[in-house]
DNA sequence: CATGAATGAGCGTTCATTCAT
DNA sequence: AATGAATGAACGCTCATTCAT
């Protein structure tokens, strides 16, 4: 009768058990995705997601608890990738490559989907999501990656989470202007990255 | 962002040709920005900015043909103290003193209120308020600076955004972890921008 | 973006100002009473009212913070009522009539709008209403006709209580019914009230 | 209630041929007894029935056309109880002691299971509901007790349903107020349902 | 000009019910 | 028969915006 009091919780409502439910899932998240970038903030909404999945809005709460778990999951989805790459990027030989090899990544997959990614580092700092996206495991390797790079430094969280904010900052405004051409885009970052680490 | 179907002009209805006109404007912006920090994107709606304001939903959209307008006039508000700065940051001596002052300009401006500051550069992603912010004359600016710091840069409007982008990047991402000491956000700044401009 | 986590408040939203704003939180409230007893609780929905009180479901808003609040202000209209009846018993001359006055009007009301009160009756059992519901009034005005009536009783409030209880379950029965005649029911109502008290 | 245009038939599908089938009723029942007891009508839905039974929300439309069909039965399930006290109570050597020992099993019955009384109590107001929910013989019963203790009485149906008025009406108001006391409960409801007898 | 009551499209979410497997 | 994924009508509620006073 009257809505919930008790906030919705955020991780997501049942594990898939049968195949089709796990496409549901898949195609519930990749819909987000496509809504963010081809209407932007304005029309993802849990309805607009449903009908691009070409699925019941009920299927969509079957899954997710909660519009914010929807995000919650796609951002998740995303960051696995980078995840994936940062674990791949500490296989590199020498410090200098491991960051490279990271800075690359992350560039490549700003340039893939540009407005996907702006607008997820903008959900980001939607307060409601803050603590329920899991960044420990990808913080864990850049920071591993930095003290590869500069094992003297005093503090790597530091310096990680400042390489993390200046690359974001730097792909993410050459999103916004369009960029295409990656690798000057990456001679920048990387300009930017090695230059911070020298100085700092 | 915009409930409306079509789409609402955001320059101001009527430029204010009384004083107390003016100071109904300023009231009503300075309390959009107070409602921002206080309550976040959440809080920041026209009936509370009013109401905030001390003034009626009516007056407001009097002043403002929509709340796109009266988001642009508070950006353009903040935007503008940060342009002045940078135009006194020309008149330093050195180039590298300029750009100095300019990062000393931006990290205070953030760590003194981080919540606006941070919300402000997320508005500024909505493509419905693109191209509407003046910004050019802040570009201008910066590229100034850059040209003094850098004279040998061959786009030096690419390193101007460029930097922009990485000062906006570090200085969001300290305030949102709630980071205080300005010296030494400064100097990690600094280490990113100088480092960026001796590499690129 | 998500909907409010803390619990919606129930008093009314604002008082309102101006001539027009009392008569829409009238025809509200009136609204509500006929849908309860045209369609009962299946057609008890803030939409369905708002529409038949001529008014947008907007407006409502604005008086009702949810649709609890204006549940319990059609409660308290009803009890009102009630409680003036209640006030007057007392002015009667003897004990027996004060008990009987009150008696007169409980059935008078119930088999006016039977619908109405039977639901309310019911509503009132909502725990989200609990605590909300202002009883205390009307509840020590019937103390007060009880130790009129039963002096010596050791615990007049629970004897307040059951005779409450009493009308209630019987007039909410015979409205069931469909009982018409005023006369018989008070009559049997009198008889439960009195013989309760004479053997208490 | 319902939430189907056309109306949904009440009685069950199927009677339940297999034992297997007819544990699985019963442990719909109980469950959908154990929801309301423990989540109140808020958590009173059919899939959280279907999940505490330990049945697929398909199994539970097995053998329930649809909710209504639940709630009746389980009401008459409580019911039945009821009426199997009714009829021991006729056994009882005098009238008076088969209306207390009727009156002794109302209260008991309310007094153990507080809530599911309270709540079945209102359900049964449910006009989608009226007219499906076995009453008859119960309410010969009762009318058979009270033609012993009231032989002369005119009425003995008015008599019988406003004794199951009156009853009821005092025992949810008393396990609405959490009281646990018996033997008071008890003597009160006797009070009031002598009292009616021997004035009415 | 100012006020604030009124509007209503639209959003997030629930839950009874169906049906392919 | 049993399962549980899927459906979608319907509900509670918000908030940008309008307009009579």
């Amino acid at each position: 009768m009257t809505q919930s009091a008790r906030p919705t919780p955020i991780r997501p409502r049942k594990r898939p058990r049968q195949a089709r439910a796990e496409e549901t899932v898949e195609s519930i998240i990749e819909a987000a995705a496509q809504i963010l970038e081809t209407d932007g903030i304005e029309g993802f909404n849990t309805n607009a997601i449903a009908r691009r999945a070409g699925v019941s809005i009920g299927s969509l709460y079957q899954y997710f608890p909660g519009k914010d778990a929807l995000t919650v999951a796609l951002i998740q989805r995303e960051t696995q990738r980078f995840h994936d790459d940062a674990a791949a990027a500490l296989a590199q030989r020498s410090g200098k490559a491991s960051l490279e090899y990271l800075i690359g990544a992350a560039v490549r997959q700003q340039l893939q989907r540009p407005m996907l990614a702006r607008l997820l580092d903008v959900q980001e700092s939607n307060p409601a999501l803050r603590g329920e996206i899991e960044k420990a495991g990808l913080n864990a390797l850049i920071v591993a990656v930095v003290k590869r790079v500069a094992p003297r430094l005093e503090h790597p969280e530091v310096a990680a989470a400042d390489l993390l904010a200046i690359v974001q900052g730097l792909t993410d405004s050459a999103g916004e202007r369009g960029e295409q051409d990656l690798e000057n885009l990456e001679h920048r970052v990387r300009a930017a990255a090695f230059g911070y680490l020298a100085r700092v």
